[in-house]
RNA sequence: GGAGAGGUGGCUGAGUGGUUGAAAGCGGCGGUCUCGAAAACCGUUGUAGGGGCAACUCUACCGGGGGUUCGAAUCCCCCCCUCUCCGCCA
């Protein structure tokens, strides 16, 4: 969320943020409203200030046995005309605050813009494609012959786009996640395990709700969602709370289950393991300073390639345009991990800086050392890595002419040794 | 699920419907004292939004939302959360 004086302040500046972003908001139907607002709230300020002076009054009177029934009368008028007044700025602040609330975040200015993915830019790659000499695999057809990732079943328990992992591939995925937590957690991050249900104040501050309903699982009886990413508990922790300047830069990893409805990706990705309703993620979550959040956002970036490198996984980073970046990010930069199946590039994790955005609505803030007052803090975050996703890479990037697959080395540890899946 | 108790400032904890933004204590900050520190003493110490160049001033906030009233932390209703006991359960 923007902060409401600064698009009304900034309208000429939001125009031209928001048409690269390719949406349309009425920016001057905001601004009206904001007048209007500010106009009504001062005078029902006026209006109370003058009831509290008559109230004090009537108080006195009253404890002098003099007679106040002609103020009180005044006074009921006062009150009746606030409550008026109050009524017509709930129904503005209805409004105002819900458009406030999908308005996009302004990009930052180091941002290619762009329209779609195809003006992401490419930064740096790192790692040679391997080279086979025969024709590689894809990642469900080598989990299959290994009868370790079972599609159809996932399909009869919950239903499409769901999958059950098996044997090695079971243990595979503990592995991973195991192996991410503790990479995660030797460079400073502290381990989080959070509720994976969510209200819908959370889902609210990290910027899923109102406008991307869809995408999300309800809970019937309750209202509650099934997180889509750890992002949303864990920046949620600090919701409504003021850190100080000491604590900052906070850094947490989470491992959680993520789950997506993928509404309106039909023909997309419907086989394999890429694109599921369920799914495990190791998340990266800061905390810092305004100051300090595109340095924190390189360093968060280069600790996620950092698992690829590890693994021994090609790579490149892109960073978003204008046009392909998440509602509340105002950078974002993706790392794709190379899939020989696929002969492309794929993502595997995103890492973005919402700088005051998710702060605002989620209302985290911080107060510096011997200043008065408080400022919102920046939030951060990115995959490290999608769990599901690193398998398919390891099946792909690691699989052998007879079928089998080796496992990376740094992961071997926590596989009980295992050298290869066969 | 049943029965009960309670949610007040960074923390502990008072609060009869009328200077209560809120006693007191602790903590924090500044000062006096000291070579320095502790102790003691004095002072200060919430957030947000309006107005003003500023000093300053107004408004709101005592879990959340409604209501009663000239006036609500205090009374009424709904919701949320915490604690205790019983039952059930991993």
């Amino acid at each position: 969320m923007l902060d409401a004086r600064f698009v009304r302040e900034n309208i000429a500046l939001l125009k031209s943020a928001l048409q690269k972003r390719a949406t349309d908001i009425n920016l001057e139907e905001f601004s009206s409203l904001e007048a209007e607002r500010l106009r009504l709230t001062r005078e029902t300020e006026d209006l109370r200030n003058k009831r509290n002076v008559a109230s004090e009054e009537i108080g006195r009177l009253k404890r002098e046995k003099k007679d106040a029934s002609d103020l009180m009368q005044q006074m009921k008028a006062v009150a009746d005309r606030i409550k008026e007044i109050d009524e017509e700025l709930n129904s503005i602040e209805e409004k105002t605050s819900a458009m406030l609330m999908v308005i996009p975040n302004i990009p930052h200015e180091s941002v290619p813009v762009g329209k779609d993915e195809d003006d992401n830019m490419e930064i740096r790659r790192w790692g040679e494609p391997g080279k086979f000499d025969f024709e590689p695999l894809n990642h469900w057809d080598i989990a299959e012959r290994l009868d370790i990732i079972d599609f159809e079943r996932g399909a009869k328990i919950a239903g499409a786009r769901f999958s059950v992992m098996k044997g090695a591939g079971a243990r595979l995925e503990r592995a991973l996640m195991n192996f991410m937590l503790d990479l995660n957690t030797s460079k400073g991050y502290k381990e989080i395990f959070p509720p994976i249900l969510v209200n819908k104040e959370s889902m609210t501050g990290t910027g899923q709700l109102p406008k991307f309903e869809a995408e999300l699982y309800k809970t019937s009886d309750l209202e509650l969602y099934l997180a889509p990413t750890a992002e949303v508990p864990v920046t949620n922790i600090h919701r409504g709370e003021i850190l100080d300047e000491e604590q900052l830069p906070v850094y947490y990893t989470a491992y959680t289950p993520c789950f997506r409805r993928e509404a309106g990706a039909y023909g997309k990705d419907v086989r394999g393991l890429i694109r599921q309703h369920q799914f495990n993620k190791v998340e990266l979550v800061k905390f810092t300073k305004p100051e300090d959040s595109y340095d924190e956002l390189e360093k968060l970036t280069n600790n996620a390639e950092d698992i690829l490198q590890k693994l021994n996984l090609p790579y490149r980073v892109i960073v978003l345009c204008t046009g392909d970046m998440g509602f509340s990010s105002a950078k974002t930069f993706d790392i794709e991990v190379w899939l020989p199946g696929q002969n492309r590039y794929r993502e595997i994790s995103s890492c973005s800086n919402f700088e005051s955005f998710q702060a605002r609505r989620a209302n985290i803030r911080f107060r510096r050392e011997g200043q008065k007052g408080t400022e919102f803090v920046h939030t951060l975050n990115g995959s490290g890595l999608a769990i599901g996703r690193t398998l398919v890479a390891i099946l792909e990037n690691y699989q052998q002419q007879d079928g089998s697959v080796l496992v990376p080395e740094a992961i071997r540890p926590y596989m009980g040794g295992m050298e290869v899946i066969a």
